[in-house]
DNA sequence: ACTATAACAAACCAACTGGTCGGTCTTCAA
DNA sequence: TTGAAGACCGACCAGTTGGTTTGTTATAGT
């Protein structure tokens, strides 16, 4: 029985460690031995879990990037007013936006624009993420459109697209600029364009 | 004479090479290795004309993936009517895309997600370039308000940014897709958040 | 002709990479 | 009591990393 609570344990140790080791250094970069080094484990251990880094890292994007963002996102969309409620998330993510989020990013659109072009596993996982997030978005402006709180003349498929490209873009940019005035900014800009969708 | 020449040829060669070094892998899984053997030339050769390799990265991005993008852009911009150009700039982009622009996207965008955590020299340059293309968009916009071409409504700092948010974000999203269709549909979202700036 | 320097070449280096392997300790079922 | 398996340790490995050093050749200025 402790047995297992402690195997769990160091399999999440590590997870979680790497989680924020990737974060930091991306995946190629981020080193096993410093993982190591912070979890206390030995190479025993990790290789015990985990038979590669590649399977390390699928973990990490599985079990703790993407359901984190999934998380906020559905939690955020279940509403028959969706240019609001979306609104609202912007300016929540604006407000709650930490200083390292500034700095690093979104983890899977790191980990997109660092792994998809040369590892299929890392592509295909990302890309499951990001269709279901602009499917969800999609569903949602459809919802509105029946609702009457989004206009019918637009297309729901394309703008779900454009929304989620502006989304990743936005927090992307903003981590060259390092600079949280910028970040208003561009939430402004993004919100004039949500409200450009109402009939 | 000769040897100029030959320097001149010798520092480009690099110079190209470690681009598309660089921009297939990112710049530190860019290996100097490689870049080395697809060059021919030895190592005394690169250490000669940069004395590290991050000097040769800031190289790369300010002779080449800078000045390569900037030429694009400031070409597409010299127009009264922003909205008009800029939708036939990203209709352009869309057909001139090749498959290796999809798989890889754009070199600045890479090296901004990977390396403005990490570097400030790379930080600076990459935020030089995009505070450049916003100003210039944003200068654009305000050129259209006077012509008439664009809304006077907007605000024309806010749409800048996030223009070229979403600019970035585009590509970046159809690099983990890796289909044109995406692309397709996402430029058209783009259109019609264009359109939408209209008086 | 002489010399200084640019332009390379290539052997060499310590540090680090992901990964393996033999062994140890604990837990639990038979 | 015994045996098997899970959990873990850490020494070890071959290969690679960016970088240094020593040496050679060619060219330009004097």
């Amino acid at each position: 029985m402790n047995a297992v609570v402690k195997q769990e344990d160091s399999r999440h140790r590590l997870l979680e460690v790497a989680a924020t080791e990737i974060y930091e250094n991306g995946y190629q970069a981020a080193s096993i031995a410093t993982i190591l080094a912070k979890t206390g484990l030995s190479k025993g251990a990790l290789y015990h879990h985990f038979p590669k880094k590649l399977v390390l890292g699928y973990a990490v994007l599985d079990e703790i990037f993407i359901p984190n963002c999934m998380a906020r996102w559905t939690q955020a969309l279940n509403d028959s007013d969706p240019i609001s409620s979306i609104s609202a998330f912007l300016r929540e993510g604006l407000a709650c936006t930490t200083d390292e989020n500034i700095r690093l990013g979104c983890p899977i659109n790191n980990l997109s624009q660092e792994m998809s072009p040369i590892d299929e596993g890392f592509r295909q996982r990302i890309n499951a993420a990001l269709t279901y997030w602009r499917k969800s978005t999609e569903e949602a402006f459809k919802r509105g459109q029946q609702a009457g709180t989004v206009s019918l003349r637009i297309n729901t498929v394309h703008n779900a697209t454009f929304f989620v490209a502006s989304m990743e873009g936005m927090i992307g940019l903003i981590k060259s600029a390092q600079n949280r005035e910028l970040l208003d900014e561009c939430t402004q800009g993004f919100i004039g364009y949500l409200e450009g969708l109402r009939p």
